[in-house]
DNA sequence: CACAACTATTACAGTCCTATGACATTTCCG
DNA sequence: CGGAAATGTCATAGGACTGTAATAGTTGTG
């Protein structure tokens, strides 16, 4: 996620991360980034110290008292107070305006593969079903699944969001190729197989369900009542 | 340690971070530093690019093929192509000359909070294989193991996560360059190569496992039961 | 109830993935 | 330089997985 205020530099440097293989949020307060980042699920914030109210600093404190999500300060000049202030508010890194997009995206770099080991999600448990999306195993009431890449990623995708259904179209973009081109009734078949493994009884699915005409999705109908 | 050839700078640094509580040891060469550092247990290298000799860049690599003592880099001129030659070719961070001792200091401590995990580790235990990272050394049964620096470090980056899985891409990124451009079946051939020398059925291996679709694992599936 | 629309199930063949060993190239030594 | 070790590239084979299609079963509707 990008916090920036001056717009032509944001807009620039969120086309440059986007060329160089990086997912951007771009946002122009430190507020409105704080509101994002819970449901925007970052893996980096790139951090403009001088921004309208509420400052970098701020912001920077905030998020660190937080998490650990990995922070990467942008700074006016090679300024000595706001280096120390801004590594010792919790900064990883920072790096000095103007930015060279090359730089920016080898600090980003160098960031997240030192910040990369403790990124891990923790295992998920739904009933008896464990799904780790770190070390990509699943297991049943304990017991360890062995599922195939495509089932792996199809259970991954709809336990992502319990409850929502997906459809099959959907489904083959998220799964397969975004421009798969084939018969979507192998969703089908694939559903079929993960769930003859996850399933106690797959003619009666808890995990995996069919919305008739719809396609599918993980988990048991939402209770509505209030 | 701090590496610096002019002879004023070394000297003022040194006492510098010594007053700032640091245990310095100050040389004026690559060679020597590198000399040094197996007798001279440092936590981190100070390391100025230029240097009589062997460049900044090279000793760099050279400490990296090694292990992952963080390297902080000095550099004459915020010159990106210095900044990003430098963090590819491994330094943990950077500072630009003139130094401010307040700001070297910040940037060490900073460093040093990020590497500490992996600094001072003892050897660790998978099975009945034995990991030194402070030695590079790699036993099986207690009978140490002759492995390449590729294998090595594959082993190393491998198990600092056990369980989890790496794709090849980050196989690649950690253990090779960065930006390596080639086949990823590089990885296979050496995984292989790793296997025949710590598995007792390369076949069947215990150690390195094979994630189809995915790529490669440490160690066991984790047992996921309560 | 009969029909249409949709989904489940099954089997099979082609495709994709990995292991493996041979070979070429590079690097590292003395 | 010469030779050895290490690394990178490639071809092949075997096996696991996936995509397809055909059939059976289910659900909803008039």
């Amino acid at each position: 996620m990008l916090i920036e205020d001056d717009t032509s530099l944001r807009e620039s440097l969120r086309l440059a991360l986007r060329r160089q293989g990086h997912e951007v949020e771009a946002v122009s307060t430190g507020e409105e980034g704080l509101r994002l980042l819970p449901t925007w699920p970052a893996e980096l914030v790139v951090l403009d110290l001088m921004l309208p109210g509420m400052s970098g600093f701020e912001v920077c404190r905030r998020l660190r008292a937080e998490g650990s999500l990995p922070i990467l300060m942008l700074t006016a000049r090679g300024d000595d107070f706001d280096i120390v202030t801004g590594l010792e508010a919790g900064a990883d890194d920072y790096v000095v305006k103007p930015v060279r997009p090359r730089v920016l995206d080898a600090r980003i770099r160098a960031v997240l593969r030192r910040a990369e080991p403790s990124a891990g999600a923790e295992p998920e448990t739904h009933g008896d079903l464990t799904l780790d999306r770190l070390t990509l195993t699943v297991a049943k009431a304990g017991v360890p699944l062995v599922l195939t890449p495509v089932e792996l990623r199809l259970l991954f995708e709809l336990s992502a969001a319990p409850a929502r259904v997906f459809s099959r179209r959907q489904l083959l973009e998220a799964v397969w190729e975004e421009d798969y081109l084939g018969d979507s009734r192998l969703v089908d078949a694939c559903v079929h197989r993960l769930r003859t493994k996850i399933e106690e009884l797959p003619a009666k699915p808890v995990y995996v369900q069919t919305v008739r005409g719809f396609g599918y999705r993980f988990g048991p109908v939402p209770d509505m009542s209030p």
